[in-house]
DNA sequence: CACCGCATGTAACGTGTTACATGATTCA
DNA sequence: TGAATCATGTAACACGTTACATGCGGTG
């Protein structure tokens, strides 16, 4: 996914990894705390498999930069993942996960589980609610935060269905 | 992830890779393709950090098995686990990332990808529902499918609202 | 005979992620 | 003086993932 992202970012252009780290800072509206080690790492692997290509800039009272830029098949690369459509329904999620083993289990408390799960979903509502409320929220960004919200929200009615589900469960004798 | 789902499945009781496998392809209704040898890898990895250990056991006809089982200190990292409610809003999945960059990039064409992808994701929703259909479903397992169902109507409604947005968007002059 | 099911595993690679090291400048 | 910003990078590990190798027994 970063190998993309940063492709695109230099997609509009050179950019060093210093400043690449900031854009996805910027794109992703704070909620990507990406260290910078691994911007360095994952271009240098892009650069490894051409990709990516490289050049150091000299620069008064500061270190070199080194500045990246898209090759020919890193734009073919990136416009081939553009294209396709996601298939990957996420069913790997922790949460789905957790819920299953607790239900397989019987091991801990699925409800209080179930219950501590929507406190924090609740939270990250709140959170989302925040950074969209922020001034330099770009357009684009504040997609992104709908879009995670009607992911927790998705949890949420999730959640329920869950709780009422053990519910029969156990009523039926089990 | 797969790490806690196998010690999941050990917490029920001793078992060995193929066995463990089936059971992994059984609580997640065959959605969760999952290849053999990444389950010995996990066992290996997991039997290194001590959480897991093993014991030989010969067959009659058929290879020896490697009969896994929990260990103390993998009963406590799964219930560590199993308790923490999940704290990742997932912003870095590839649909929120392709969309992003459509949009930044202006590149190919970005309700073309929309439309593309609602399509996908109808073809997801019927394949769950299909799922569901099976008489072998248990419990578990269709409530799992009920969630993933809610994420990807989730990505639609979030689909329709890009497009939406991408007509003011281009309305308002850009 | 060919294939499937049973059952094990390893080598290799891709990616995420962190902790750490370096060194200059600017500002309080 | 100490901290933050600018800017680079590496070593190391965890995890996902696949392709491949091995070998027996039963079924068509």
């Amino acid at each position: 996914m970063l190998r993309y992202v940063l492709m695109g970012l230099l997609a509009r252009g050179p950019a060093h990894g210093y400043e690449l780290r900031a854009a996805v800072a910027d794109m992703f509206g704070g909620t990507w705390d990406l260290n910078v080690g691994q911007v360095y790492t994952t271009l240098t692997r892009l650069e490894r498999g051409g990709l990516v290509e490289s050049e150091r800039v000299a620069q008064d009272n500061f270190p070199d930069r080194r500045v990246c830029s898209l090759t020919d098949a890193g734009t073919e690369a990136l416009l081939d993942w553009l294209v396709a459509p996601v298939d990957d329904m996420a069913l790997k999620q922790d949460l789905f996960g957790k819920i299953l083993l607790h239900c397989l289990l019987d091991a801990g408390d699925p409800v209080a589980f179930i219950r501590r799960q929507r406190q924090r979903c609740l939270e990250q509502l709140a959170q989302l609610s925040a950074l969209e409320a922020h001034d330099d929220t770009e357009p684009v960004t504040s997609l992104l935060l709908e879009g995670a919200g009607f992911h927790v929200e998705a949890d949420l009615r999730w959640l329920d269905r869950c709780e009422a589900r053990l519910g029969e469960l156990k009523g039926a004798g089990r």
